[in-house]
DNA sequence: TTGTAAGCGTTATCAT
DNA sequence: ATGATAACGCTTACAA
């Protein structure tokens, strides 16, 4: 319990025989300091073992080395990476993460987060979708003068202020690869409408389709929600249609992992009788039977990026003219779940 | 003066014609206050739409209201219960949560927490398994004057700084109801060396067989770490036996998809040729074919209750004398991966 | 290049 | 029961 064994400021500038305002600049790394002073100053710094109090600094910058993670995704293992990836690049940095969940769908969502972001006076916050597809909340964060980077899976907004996925583009080769191993009765499981993601990955479905001149009947087509549950009742009804599709692309893993247990249920086999592709790559696609093919977009990378624009040019972290990468590649991750198709 | 339009405490003090420490005292509900007096006070906070900056407050109190979430535990559907729970009793105090990440292993691992519990004043930190488990941590928490709340899989401290549930008897029951199926040859999948939950879910299994007086031959306990991989492992081991075990109670859920993994590639049909039990109850359970039989415990109501340990007295919120529960029961979930076993 | 004084918005001390 | 005044530890003017 020795609370008053913590250096402060002024411990530092009496020992260094300086003014607290000089200790201040060195640790603020103030170009216009000789470098004796400095040198004495961080000697003595480095001696006492002095950390300046983040409170006092806050209180005095009206602003808190506090950067936000803002989500109201359903998805835990995604949330997780864009932590692990946060941290990474907070790590070692004077900010801390503060994650805050929003309810999805709630009315007072905007007015929670206005709260959130002006008390604790957050020096920026990323967004992780679908919330970060919300231009009023980017304004928000404007308005406050909060800095903010959105992540999303196509480009939301200026290279300063996102990280991306291309998930169209993404999608497109993995429904090019079901039509190359000879498929032509693909259907789609389509993510929650409204999810600029399960746009994208529409699109990118049906310019598969269309570079290959297959015609996409409005029945290959079935509605989900992103939930394993919501795979179940597409697969259900894809695969109650005659002909039968002889592939599914589902526009996530969970959903995806749905429409394999259907599929099992009805005794089929898996890539025998009906090929799946998912999209995420989570913990699950490697763990389904048989392995999952899907796409992997680099969550923690994209979100170890967004943090470090957030920061950029603060204490030690690069300058801003040192850009971080806004686009982000996903790749096709091949495994078991694909096959051509046979007879049916 | 107003550079930004947010009312402050000499705001609040001068329209209701009272000094600030009067305003202070009707925040903090300091009971020696004319009710008329304050009455006055709180309209004018109302009218005024002040609120308390957390950042002075801090500095002030040398206290942070946030509360940390202190983890190193690998399943992210169990951290993600946890930081629910926990948003669920901090939602609407004025508490917010930090979550900080541990690097299992790490020689730096108590270094870089006690920065973080210095540097930050958290006013309490939630700590998950496996680091709760760690005396020296909350001997850490202690000498810093920061409050916590052990999660464990055993009474783990005295009631004030810990949540548990009874992992112990909950596999005991799981292990008992595989006992009543007619199993008498049941593999177990351990955890991990040093995690109290992997010692815990052990013990519970020995009770059982020893209560049925089944004897239990070292062959038929497998080493595992939690992983799917090495609940693939596990199995090909015990499934190599001979005879063969009828049954395997797996340490978590990930292990027993892993489990499940195994006996498939050797064409076992679940539940038939194996009855597989896991432990937690993660979405996994439910999405594996055939669906999991496995041990559900209240992860998010237990954070919750943590949570509210940590913040009793404060404001709002309920004295200490309001005890919240520190045990919690795991309950056995039956799905379709027990039945009786055949003629193995 | 360095120091002085005045905040930042709250709580604690000690009056009255 | 209430108020003046001094912390809390740091930063931003503004001087020197």
């Amino acid at each position: 319990m020795q609370k008053t064994n913590r250096p402060t400021i002024n411990d530092v500038a009496r020992v260094a025989g300086v003014s607290k305002k000089t200790v201040s600049r060195v640790i603020n790394r103030s170009p216009l300091l000789s470098g004796d002073t400095r040198e004495r100053v961080e000697q003595v710094i480095a001696d006492l073992g002095y950390i300046p109090n983040p409170q006092a600094r806050a209180l005095a910058l009206r602003r808190n080395y506090l950067i936000g993670l803002v989500h109201d995704n359903p998805n835990a293992q995604t949330v997780m990476n864009v932590q692990q990836g946060m941290l990474e690049a907070l790590y070692g940095t004077e900010f801390e993460m503060v994650v805050r969940p929003l309810n999805r769908g709630s009315a007072t969502m905007l007015d929670d987060l206005r709260h959130f972001l002006e008390r604790q006076r957050l020096f920026g916050v990323l967004l992780m979708p679908p919330v970060s597809e919300n231009d009023t909340v980017a304004e928000l964060c404007d308005s406050i003068g909060c800095r903010y980077v959105r992540m999303g899976s196509a480009a939301l907004d200026t290279a300063e202020h996102m990280v991306a996925s291309n998930d169209r583009e993404a999608v497109r080769a993995a429904t090019q690869y079901l039509i190359g191993e000879g498929h032509r009765r693909i259907g789609l499981v389509l993510g929650p409408h409204g999810f600029r993601s399960a746009r994208e990955r529409r699109l990118g479905f049906e310019d598969a389709l269309k570079a290959a001149d297959i015609a996409l009947p409005r029945s290959l087509i079935a509605d989900g929600n992103y939930t394993f549950e919501s795979g179940i009742v597409a697969a259900e009804r894809l695969l109650d249609l005659m002909p039968r599709p002889t592939a599914i692309f589902s526009s996530n893993d969970e959903m995806a992992a749905g429409v394999v247990h259907a599929a099992r249920q009805r005794g089929l086999d898996i890539p025998r009788d009906l090929s799946v592709i998912g999209f995420d790559d989570t913990p699950i696609a490697g763990h389904l039977w048989p392995p999952l093919t899907t796409v992997r977009w680099p969550i923690a990378s994209m979100a170890r990026s967004a943090a470090l624009k957030l920061i950029a040019g603060v204490g030690d972290n690069p300058e801003p003219e040192v850009r971080e990468p806004s686009m982000f590649l996903s790749t096709l991750i091949r495994r078991a779940s694909v096959a051509a198709p046979g007879d049916g």
